[in-house]
DNA sequence: GCGTCTGGATTGACGTGTCAATTCCTTGCC
DNA sequence: GGCAAGGAATTGACACGTCAATCCAGACGC
């Protein structure tokens, strides 16, 4: 019997499993990320803007509110959205009835290039993710996936609609 | 009975498995980086280089053997050990064996740095993301993800050395 | 009215990543 | 010798993220 079950740093096997989780993540994220981008000039942060504004009442969202819904820091919401602005996929106009709040209003053309992005992209995390799982695999990476969410303070389950990215 | 099993995007139950995985692994990936950064001022990249120049013979490594070993592309990694130069964790100079090689040398200063990251960093891994998971939970992860790295042609299992992150 | 506090949003600096040139040396063909 | 071909590495331009200011308009106390 050794203490290898209280030895604060992980075995060579343990790390074995996390080096292949951790990498197998980053290179579906890369792959999908690479794939929406030829497919249809997005990046996946712009998906996940597009498709937030795409469900508001109004194509439109305040600022604040939409970077609430997709976990974002205001500063990085603030530069992405003007880089989105200047593309002409949405526009900022500060809105009447808050104090200091922006509203977000996705442009035609901003409808569009989701519109157009989406399904591809579906397809693209149906083939890459879901088809190379069988059900139990999926099963466990739910299960896998539930434990470590608890562990950070994610929040778990029953979240806003979806779709998604 | 409907056509879900041939349709070609997932269900929503399907979207909600990948949304927490990629988010989950994302968050994974930042809180360990925020750590590592926070605890000895290095980069997730800057600590894979730091790695494998370590356990290099010499603590020297030619650029592009170095760029394979951690499967960067060479332009990243240009960039990244400029950056590494300047903050004096190496140093570069053309190997005169090699036509164009260039010798990339750890220095006592960056060995000190790897030194000081590794076993926080490791303890890491082992709190968020081993001791999230029980014994069957941490089997499926590995299932899964070789079924994912199979469907993404990355060579799975045995590989060199480690410990690793 | 005046100062301060607060919270929403933006900005600047800088590290990081990718793609498309570009540089430089060596090798091989004539 | 002269020159195209090719591989190793770098560079530049630009997108993306984070952190630490900053800006700015109301709210509150006096």
């Amino acid at each position: 019997m050794s203490d290898e079950r209280h030895r604060s740093t992980p075995t060579r096997a343990e790390l074995r499993v996390w080096r292949d989780y951790i990498e197998t993540a980053e290179a579906l994220r890369s792959r999908l990320a690479a794939r929406l981008q030829s497919e249809s000039g997005l990046s996946t942060g712009d998906y996940q803007v597009l498709l937030a504004l795409s469900e508001a009442a109004g194509r439109t969202l305040r600022s604040s509110a939409l970077a609430a819904l997709i976990g974002w820091e205001r500063s990085r919401l603030s530069h992405h959205l003007g880089r989105m602005e200047r593309r002409g996929l949405l526009r900022r106009e500060s809105c009447a009835d808050e104090p200091h709040g922006v509203d977000v209003i996705l442009t035609e053309s901003g409808a569009d290039a989701f519109r157009a992005g989406s399904v591809p992209h579906l397809r693209a995390v149906k083939e890459l993710f879901i088809d190379a799982l069988d059900d139990s695999a999926l099963a466990g990476v739910a299960v896998a996936t539930a434990a470590l969410r608890e562990r950070l303070d994610l929040p778990s389950g029953a979240r806003p609609p979806l779709p998604e990215a």
